[in-house]
DNA sequence: AACTATATTTTGAATTATCAAAAGGATGTG
DNA sequence: CACATCCTTTTGATAATTCAAAATATAGTT
């Protein structure tokens, strides 16, 4: 039986995944981010072999099946189309809505995420601008860059907030950088690990290295 | 750490606690309620009661405490609020809408659910006519009484349906034996166990006794 | 009061998911 | 190559929820 439990590891395997692709996923990865000891870990990965979820080479890593991807982009589907619609109907705050879809995603049925998607009129984005897997599993692939890859005088949009602690949403959502907003990169600072933008041809911010990269852009010319 | 578990079995000792009050409520009434042996309700009971959540008088049954009430009060609310948000706002039919909420009312948050009773202009009955009970836990008493209890010509309205059962529910709506119906009881006959019912002054259904006694009218002088 | 039927509790075991701590491998450095 | 370090796996325990079956209590009937 599938379990929240499950659902969780195959997911959080599926994201770390993406982190570093065509790599096996190490143990002591994947337990960190499951804030699990990695004896746990070990223990769940077998199970998940066992369904045939994952493959598994002890003491080397782990490795989504086709079977186990399918379900994680299912997970991932829930997830993100009950932010959006948290956001989008019932107006709870884009900062808050991963922790509640991170329960309700284990909970809702096909039948109800099907409605709450027709009434969204099937979103492709979810309010971070996370890409959502259709309900067959398939799933759009952007290459987006960060804003500390980008060249001075380039001009974009932002695609993606890429984190999901609420003071940093609220932190951007104060300072204009949401997905959709228009930016121009004005000057980049190595040495001071400073990223200074404009949006929107008016306001000005300046991130550190680390906020800025969570930014994430479409990659055009420019 | 108050579990789903527990929530549905505070949840079902104040359900069956409804249909005989004031006595206490044998183990073996639970545990059918519940679909497990005796011996699995007899166990959990008592971790209720180390809890607080229940007053447990062994080999004579239960009685909910205030706190157990209370919390009853909060997963029915959830529970019948859900079921409004999901016929009202997601367009389900009410006849599945029972399943899905038994689901969801252990994964929304207060806010969340504050949310869909505010989007829903805080409903004081849920589609079946279940009262929900308000965030502070009161809930409406009416004393309803089934078709099976009214004399001929009496007229009323229709207050609840008291079945979750999805084929009743649908054979309900079909037949237009829906909560807010007017309807005047036509003929009562005790020895076909039939009771016959014109609808909206214009249709007539004849129900036997048992689906009789799940259609629940107000009292009313007539 | 004795017997029988019914209800309840106890006992023992299984499952799932977890941790802590011990043990075992792999890797890099001198 | 030997050692230290880091990572992974194993082992033993715990908590929650459940079942099956045995043991026990209660109530009703004669």
């Amino acid at each position: 039986m599938i379990t929240s439990t499950i659902e969780n590891y195959i997911k959080q395997i599926y994201l770390q995944q993406q982190e570093n692709k065509s790599k096996l996923l190490p143990m002591g990865r994947l337990a960190a981010a499951m804030h699990v000891v990695p004896g746990t870990a070990t223990a769940m990965v077998k199970t998940l072999a066992d369904s045939g979820l994952v493959e598994y080479e002890p003491r080397s890593g782990i490795r989504l099946t086709h079977g186990g991807e399918q379900l994680a982009l299912h997970v991932l589907r829930r997830h993100r189309v009950l932010e959006s619609f948290l956001v989008e109907v019932l107006g709870l705050d884009w900062s808050e809505v991963h922790e509640e879809a991170e329960t309700l995603e284990h909970a809702v049925s096909d039948k109800v995420l099907e409605r709450m998607d027709l009434l969204l009129n099937r979103p492709q984005f979810d309010p971070h601008g996370d890409p959502i897997p259709t309900a067959k599993g398939q799933i759009k692939k952007i290459r987006l860059v960060p804003l500390t890859d980008l060249k001075p005088g380039h001009a974009t949009i932002i695609a993606r907030v890429a984190d999901q602690d609420p003071a940093f949403l609220q932190f951007a959502e104060k300072n204009g950088l949401l997905p959709g907003v228009a930016l121009t990169l004005i000057e980049r600072d190595e040495q001071a690990d400073s990223v200074q933008v404009r949006l929107q041809e008016k306001i000005t911010v300046t991130l550190g290295g680390k906020a800025a990269e969570k930014i994430l852009v479409r990659m055009a010319t420019g």
